[in-house]
DNA sequence: TGAGTAGTCG
């Protein structure tokens, strides 16, 4: 009844259908009150809901206090947390986890407002709120989840300082943040540390260093401790088999990995479908589609491999009928506007507005967290543009499973470049009605369609994205920035990484990487340049493609002595050139000869029937 | 607290 009454808008009708139950003496459930309480906070009845809240007892007020800060509705969670706080004191206990200020840093950093995370916490910590061993991890794992790996280490120097143990979940996740922010050397020193402290490695922890390993360009060393483990027969579970062997799939050693599987099947290890993916990917990169009825004899067990078979038959017939839109797909994702209209939906002009009619507010003496309280009163300031939750996993979800197969096979035939085939996927599952398409996809076709240059149908699949309340994450506005680059507008492409760094948002490493590229190519290199040191300095090592980057940037536009101071660096922070770098300093070599002899290259390019391979802007 | 399918450099 609930639900019809609330899909149906009548949310007026809440109070009278709540006070018609408690007549006829039944009493809210947890799953109605849930769904109540979902539908009131999403159109913003807050009394209503505070009404229902109170109905339902205490076990709710978790969901309902994150549901509050996702909606920047900061004011009423912060009088949810010392309604809570009041609880406590009456009844003399309280969950640990419930302790307003945790809960107050633990929603921020959810949400994805690191900076204001930190920033509360050390308000708290001077007002008299003794940090406690989870204020500790959560934070820590907040740090390392936005690769803030400075602020992680420096809170875990506090921590330990002020008489905190570490425990093996906490060194892994500090061991997981510091290999993606490209740290091997301090990786290395902090295993070294665990072990001296006497904290136990787990399973976890040598998943973690193997990938990471791989990651950072040390795979001999990720290999040679995967085989030590495995002949001690210690520390290996299904997981560290599926790392081992998607690496041995990007390698192109399909043999090895699929031998690999079969050794992992007969250890009892069951072979899941993110193992399978690595597979197809891998056997589809190599050409080797044969490789697929090979997997069948290997895999035995259980009956994903049968099922991922029959999808691929099912799938492949129905790309076989014709063609709705033909070879054009921009009906498939009409479009409302251009990139170039994304910051209205940015919104910053509007923001900037609004925060101006903000009343300044009194300063209370006695609040443990005047910035909190400040944050609560500016509710209506703007959101960050995503949160800090990325895609989830196969087991905890098997109803995604057609779901993640359509992205795999999609990023299959996105791979070959075979847009019409890809948008053909699309369709057919539109047809099916499967509307809880994962960000993966959406962006996948994104993604595709700005490399193209098609702007306007990229715009498309953005809107039908918001239009399915699919969240736009990190990956989403990290294509946004490239085609914003793409089309010249990287002062727009700044203007978001404004609105990123001033929201307390985070950047990974990719999104760095885009930018300063982005930056570079509009001749903006005093920005690039500042963004690569504010990425060091915030705690990210600069991996082969950001020196790459700057060292590219730099040659074009003519500053040589910068490209190979860059060059310089990358050798000296030990990071391995790729071949990509070889490209870049072979068009530097050709620059320099130019330079030197243009008279006799001017020869060259004015001879008839010549591929004029140097012809550049310069 | 860990793995895959989307996003960065030529």
């Amino acid at each position: 009844m609930f639900r019809t009454v609330c899909r149906t808008g009548l949310i007026g009708e809440v109070p009278d259908l709540v006070s018609s139950m408690k007549e006829d003496g039944v009493n809210l459930d947890q799953t109605t009150s849930k769904v109540l309480l979902d539908s009131l906070i999403r159109s913003g009845k807050f009394d209503l809901a505070l009404g229902v809240l109170e109905e339902s007892g205490d076990c709710l007020y978790d969901s309902v206090v994150i549901a509050l800060v996702k909606r920047n509705e900061l004011r009423l969670a912060l009088s949810i947390f010392f309604k809570l706080l009041e609880a406590s004191d009456n009844n003399g206990e309280v969950s640990v986890s419930y302790l307003p200020g945790n809960v107050a840093v633990n929603e921020l950093l959810v949400v994805g407002r690191v900076k204001d995370a930190l920033i509360v916490w050390d308000e708290l910590k001077v007002s008299g709120h003794e940090p406690d061993n989870s204020t500790y991890r959560i934070l820590i794992q907040g740090c390392c989840k936005s690769y803030r790996m400075d602020d992680a280490m420096r809170i875990f120097g506090v921590m330990q300082y002020n008489g905190f143990v570490p425990d093996t979940i906490l060194y892994n996740s500090l061991l997981d943040g510091t290999l993606k922010a490209r740290k091997v050397t301090e990786a290395c020193q902090l295993f070294e540390k665990m072990v001296q402290e006497g904290v136990r490695a787990s399973c976890w922890t040598y998943n973690i260093l193997i990938d990471g390993l791989f990651r950072n360009g040390r795979a001999e060393a990720g290999f040679t401790l995967f085989f030590y483990l495995k002949k001690k027969g210690q520390f290996v579970d299904a997981i560290t088999f599926s790392i081992v062997v998607l690496q041995l799939c990007r390698e192109g050693k399909l043999e090895g990995a699929v031998k690999l599987v079969e050794e992992m099947e007969t250890r009892g290890f069951s072979v899941d479908l993110v193992t399978i993916s690595s597979l197809l990917v891998g056997f589809h990169k190599q050409g080797r589609w044969d490789w697929k009825e090979k997997l069948m004899k290997h895999v035995r067990e259980g009956n994903l491999v049968p099922n991922v078979l029959r999808w691929n038959a099912g799938v492949e017939a129905s790309l076989k009928r014709p063609q709705n839109k033909d070879k054009d797909y921009t009906p498939m994702f009409p479009s409302k506007g251009s990139f170039l209209d994304i910051m209205s939906m940015v919104g910053s002009e509007e923001d900037e507005a609004r925060t101006e009619e903000v009343t300044p507010i009194e300063v209370d003496p006695w609040s443990s967290s005047p910035y909190m309280d400040q944050l609560a009163d500016q509710s209506n300031r703007p959101k960050p543009l995503f949160s800090l939750a990325r895609g989830q996993r196969v087991e905890a979800k098997p109803e995604s499973f057609d779901v993640d197969m359509m992205n795999t096979f999609l990023s299959i035939y996105l791979c070959k470049g075979d847009l019409s085939l890809a948008c053909k996927l699309f369709e057919i599952f539109n047809e099916m009605g499967v509307t809880d398409l994962t960000s993966y996809t959406y962006n996948s076709m994104m993604s595709s369609f700005v490399k193209k240059g098609y702007f306007k149908t990229a715009r498309g699949v953005l809107d039908q994205m918001g239009e399915n309340f699919c969240e736009a994450d990190i990956v989403t506005y990290n294509v946004i920035i490239q085609g914003l680059g793409k089309m010249g507008r990287a002062d727009l492409a700044s203007a978001v990484l404004d609105r990123l760094t001033t929201q307390g948002g985070y950047l990974d490493i990719v999104m760095y990487n885009t930018l300063i590229n982005a930056l570079g190519k509009a001749n903006r290199l005093d920005e690039a340049t500042q963004l690569f040191n504010h990425m060091k300095s915030n705690g990210i090592n600069p991996d082969v493609v950001s020196y790459n980057t700057m060292i590219e940037v730099n040659s074009k536009a003519g500053r040589l002595k910068e490209a190979y101071k860059y060059l310089r660096m990358m050798l000296d922070a030990n990071c391995l050139p790729n071949h990509v770098t070889d490209t870049i300093l072979d068009y530097i070599l050709v620059k320099r000869w130019r330079n030197q002899d243009s008279k006799k290259l001017h020869l060259y390019e004015n001879k008839p029937n010549c591929n004029n391979n140097f012809n550049t802007d310069q």
